[in-house]
DNA sequence: CCATATCGGTTTATTATACGAACCAATGGT
DNA sequence: ACCATTGGTTCGTATAATAAACCGATATGG
């Protein structure tokens, strides 16, 4: 693996759950020698990317980081967009709402809102890595990726996360058919246990699929007046961003 | 220079100017190799830091870095806050404010909002790189930074963005001294011609300043009047900024 | 319509660069 | 007082990055 590519790797072991790490702990989940992470760690706080904090001197995502966000955020405002979008949806239906974007291989939530209308509610975590198969959002974009995406995913071993996950590749490919005729995607506890979910892909700069909408209620709650209210707000709402983001859906499934 | 930093730096090359870049453009610009150019560019983008973009191929900020930038916000919502406050205070003033932030020995610009009470007005640039010693934000800054800091700055030549444009390192370290005392900074025609602005350090995290909040108005505008609210109104709001983001200003001046 | 320039991308011999075991110094718990 | 951690450093070794030259495609222009 390049040295660039090892530095990078590094950051990827940030997340929601675990926002600051040490360096002995970074060695340790990267698999890479102490000294090559200090050596690393040390070029990516001298660009911004990274920063230590505290008298243990623990790493955290840097402000480095913001500048680039906000360069993206000029010829991609995904996120700006799906703000507003997330907020909105989630008021309109009482049901915890969140935007996921692509990211190569990867998914990952990009922001959520949650409604105070009910005392539970699904919960999010912050920047979230959500894995394809498993989730109306990963399951929605994928009905609308290449060939090369849903391969690459499917040909990996598919993580079983609860008993009503669905890791049959042939099984979820059947599935994506059915999805790009209906436009959104379901999941009925595929990810966790109480979690009903339903989304619907968002595209960008034509007909390439950028990132996801979805809404996700607590099994018990979801009726079938719900669920039909659940799927064409979503659907209507992943429209309205598509719009924004100067995207189009295509007009066939399955594009390129 | 190690690899790692080559790659990182090629990520400096892009602004709100120049969102997209090409292999051949990035070559030339960083002084880099081409085919040393390529493979960096390949490693930054198969972690989605770059994104390659149209026919011609050009490379943009990718999405990878939007999901790090969550990640910051989680544990320093810099720009959330700045956002509302930005907002609300071009209101108020009916002038151009921006609030930007320290990287390193880099000032960037975080977010800004334009106020439709005049016609003409302040513009700015999404992403811009400031000059410490040219810009109200940059000093009010340096006024509350560590020596380390100060003297990194100073110690390189300064560019002399105008006329007005002070570059004596001691007569800016005697400015620094009375913006300490006073809480604010201010510029007339330092860094554009026709601009006035003021600015107030925001703290975080203790007493360590992580950004200033900024307004900006045609010098012909500031008479008296609006000049005392300017100050007033930035003062007041960043330190509403500083306490949302948990910090404190430092009791005593020239703080470490 | 051919010649030329420029683009993104690729190859390969050379060499600069990154690596990692072992080692510090400091801190903290037992 | 000791051992186990921590973050950080050293230096000989060998791996991984480099840059010139090259390729095919596209575009420009006389």
């Amino acid at each position: 693996m390049g040295t660039t590519s090892k530095a990078l790797s590094l950051l990827r072991l940030f997340s929601g759950s675990q926002p600051e790490i040490g360096l002995t702990e970074l060695s340790r989940q990267s698999g890479m020698n102490k000294a090559t992470v200090y050596r690393l760690m040390c070029d990516l706080a001298e660009h911004g990317f990274v920063e230590q904090v505290g008298a243990d001197r623990m790493y955290r995502i840097g402000p480095g980081i913001m500048r680039l966000a906000v360069l993206r955020e000029v010829t991609v405002p995904l996120r700006s967009i799906a703000k507003e979008h997330v907020r909105a949806l989630a008021e309109e239906i009482g049901e915890t709402t969140h935007v996921s974007q692509v990211s190569g291989d990867e998914l990952s939530t990009l922001t959520y809102a949650y409604s105070t209308k009910h005392g539970t509610r699904v919960t999010m975590e912050d920047a979230e890595r959500l894995p394809f198969h498993a989730t109306s959002s990963g399951l929605s974009i994928l009905a609308y990726s290449n060939a090369a995406l849903v391969d690459s995913i499917l040909s990996k071993p598919l993580d079983k996360r609860t008993p009503q996950t669905i890791v049959d590749p042939q099984q979820i490919r059947d599935e994506l058919k059915r999805i790009s005729l209906r436009g959104h995607a379901e999941s009925v506890s595929g990810f966790e246990q109480d979690v009903h979910s339903v989304a619907a892909p968002i595209f960008a700069g034509g007909a390439t699929v950028c990132g996801a909408l979805a809404i996700a209620a607590p099994v018990g709650r979801v009726n079938g007046a719900l669920r039909s209210r659940m799927i064409a707000a979503v659907q209507d709402r992943a429209q309205m961003m598509t719009e924004m983001m100067g995207g189009a859906m295509p007009v066939s499934p399955d594009s390129a």
